[in-house]
RNA sequence: GGGGAUGUAGCUCAGUUUUGGUUAGAGUGUCGGCCUGUCACGCCGAAGGUCGCGGGUUCAAGUCCCGUCAUUCCCGCCA
């Protein structure tokens, strides 16, 4: 027999009766009746009742010791009498009559229980041992884990080998702000973390590999949301050699198929491969944003034309300058109460800072439309319009939000959201996916012309894009995945061809030079032979959360950082003391006060 | 960098607006006592407060004003 134990905390039942074990565990719960002490002890496996009598003699040393104490129990497996059985426990047949105790860790004060359920965030952060305890928290490190272990399984599978690519790299000039690491060696010089694997990925298709795949740590110095960790998170990071936009398809489909069907709960409704590909233009008009949650059935259309000819100078007015007027439908709406409009209204210019409020038009039961802004349409193009989105029914509502594109966007795409989640139209226990396809290469913001993705996808009409189309209008091999309105995925089709790599580069402003310099590694393993390649990387953190239904993404990381980007835990980010700092070559100054903590 | 919300006992919260006013309450946990069949055991009792912090107004501030800090959500940012 181990010295700790004969048995787990969650395997003991009716049919060990009678059997000596061991059981090893901290104290859940204690009920203390004076002559008889129950303890619920728990281990990572489950809960076993165990007793003592006063024929032990351990009374008093085991009602001493404190809560989440970690003790070893011998004793006899009980069948309970039926009066006692326990029907919500696992183990709730017998109980464990204890002759013999061994403390191995007394615990004298608990800063909180980890059967309260209400315990702050910022305490389960700085004690998150304890918070790690909690069934909750518990289970879903489990979850992670066996989600991770299916997405490696799958990808082995499919016949994708896991590589590891390097921490310590070099600083690379676009996307999010680098973790510098200061080389001791090397004076003045730092190494950066990796934002993700790309160029190394890559490398490896050159180097004839032909698929790669790994559960690839990644680093960017952005600020944090709710569903993106600040400083470090995972990525599912997979690259394919000789492959088309569908062949990389075909592999994330599998992937997600996987590990959805393998993990989401009983019953749940999850779309199967192939997944619904979406434009992103019609992403933007339909949903306002490049990750629709498609478990809302409403679908944006753009009214702009109408108002033209009408009587109504703004929406007439916004449109003449190019502007649009969108409409969102939203079905059976007009049953709401006046005060229900007008917190819409006050939450769009409120929280989405939209200049007014959207206006509205309801079908009338007689068919009539009201809202004040059917006085400036033919009863004819308000029919049309509510032909367009499908409504027919009284009550039937259409929203209106018009502006410049640019702006109007967002605050359509939450209104969709919020309009949905108040009319209770989203789907339930439902995953919906959909890649968004044919993203735009550039974009231009002021007059500057940057990329909007990845510099390595690939212009869907090659060096004949680059140089002949207008830069707002080259379309780019590159993809992402969406799950219920999140983005998950991120990939692309790479541009393998130097000299369009160089041009593509160019556009965004960047001289031959810069690119040979800042891409040094990558270009020198081009030269030498690069097969047609292409990947993606989904994000694990986001896809377990969606899995758990969880909004923060802390939820699902052992150790996270707080929302602002502190660890509770340790203290970190800490000082350097200043040994460290002469090694490094490194000196302060001009250090904000706020920063030294 | 900007905006919103929150901050009262170890923890969860009430009290804060309408109306500033004697000793700031409850639940839970902790500690002490009782209890031999509970399973979120029960009963009795006790301790526990810089009302985030600083300043101001006032005879008087948890309550009003200004500032600041912390936490959180959002915008910017995130190839």
């Amino acid at each position: 027999m181990n010295l700790y134990r004969s048995h787990t905390c969650g395997e003991l039942t009716a049919k060990n009766a009678s059997e000596i074990v061991k059981l090893s565990g901290w104290i859940y719960r204690r009920r203390d009746h004076g002559g008889v002490i129950f303890i619920d002890l728990r281990d990572n496996y489950g809960v076993t009742q165990v007793v003592f009598h006063p024929e032990s003699g351990l009374i008093d040393e085991v009602s001493s010791l404190g809560l989440e104490s970690v003790i070893t129990v011998e004793g006899t497996v009980l069948k309970r009498d039926d009066a006692q059985i326990n029907p919500n426990m696992v183990t709730g047949e017998i109980e464990i009559s204890v002759n013999n105790l061994q403390v191995q860790s007394n615990v004298e004060s608990l800063p909180w229980s980890v059967i309260d359920d209400s315990i702050p965030e910022e305490l389960r952060l700085r004690d998150r041992v304890l918070d790690l305890r909690t069934e909750g928290q518990h289970a879903m490190m489990h979850f992670r884990s066996d989600v991770i272990s299916t997405m490696r399984n799958t990808m082995t599978g499919m016949g994708i080998r896991e590589f590891q690519t390097p921490i310590l790299t070099a600083s690379s000039p676009e996307g999010a702000r680098d973790f510098l690491v200061p080389s001791r060696v090397h004076p003045g010089k730092f190494y950066a973390l990796p934002q993700a694997p790309q160029q190394f990925k890559q490398m490896l298709m050159v180097a004839g590999f032909d698929k790669y795949f790994q559960v690839a740590p990644c680093f960017r110095d952005e600020d944090p949301r709710a569903d993106r960790h600040p400083g470090e998170f995972y990525q599912l990071d997979c690259e394919l050699s000789f492959v088309e936009q569908k062949d990389v398809f075909n592999v994330g489909e599998k992937l997600m198929s996987e590990v959805f069907n393998a993990h989401c709960p009983e019953g749940a409704v999850i779309d199967q491969a192939p997944f619904r590909q979406i434009p992103y233009a019609e992403s933007m008009l339909k949903y306002g944003c490049d990750k629709p949650d498609l478990r809302n059935p409403i679908e944006i259309f753009d009214i702009s034309s109408v108002w033209l000819e009408s009587d109504f100078a703004v929406f007439k007015g916004i449109v003449e300058q190019g502007g649009v007027v969108r409409a969102i439908p939203a079905k059976g709406a007009g049953v709401q109460p006046r005060s229900w409009f007008d917190k819409l209204g006050k939450y769009a210019q409120k929280e989405l800072r939209m200049p007014a409020a959207p206006g509205y038009i309801v079908k009338n039961e007689d068919g009539t439309f009201k809202g004040p802004l059917v006085k400036f349409l033919k009863e004819e193009q308000v029919q049309a319009i509510f032909e367009e989105a499908g409504l027919t029914e009284t009550n039937d509502t259409i929203f209106l939000v018009a502006g410049n594109e640019k702006n109007v966007l967002s605050p359509l795409a939450a209104l969709r959201n919020k309009i949905a989640a108040d009319l209770d139209m989203f789907e339930k226990n439902t995953f919906r996916f959909a890649w968004i396809v044919d993203f735009p290469m550039y974009e231009e913001e002021d007059g500057k012309i940057d990329f909007s993705h990845n510099p390595f996808s690939k212009p869907q009409g090659g060096m004949d894009d680059l140089l002949n189309k207008k830069p707002e209008d080259i379309l780019a091999q590159q993809y992402d995945c969406v799950c219920n309105g999140y983005e998950i995925a991120s990939g692309s089709i790479r541009n393998a061809d130097i000299p369009s790599m160089f041009k593509a580069f160019e556009i965004a402003g960047y001289t031959k030079e810069e690119v040979e310099e800042n891409f040094e590694g990558m270009l020198k393993t081009f030269r030498l032979g690069v097969p047609p390649h292409g990947g993606f990387a989904f994000g694990i953190e986001r896809i377990i959360m969606i899995m758990k239904d969880e909004t923060n993404i802390r939820r699902v990381i052992a150790f996270p950082l707080n929302g602002r980007a502190k660890c509770l835990l340790t203290g970190a980010p800490l000082e350097a003391n200043e040994t460290q700092m002469n090694e490094l070559h490194l000196r302060h100054f001009n250090l904000p006060e706020v920063a030294l903590d």
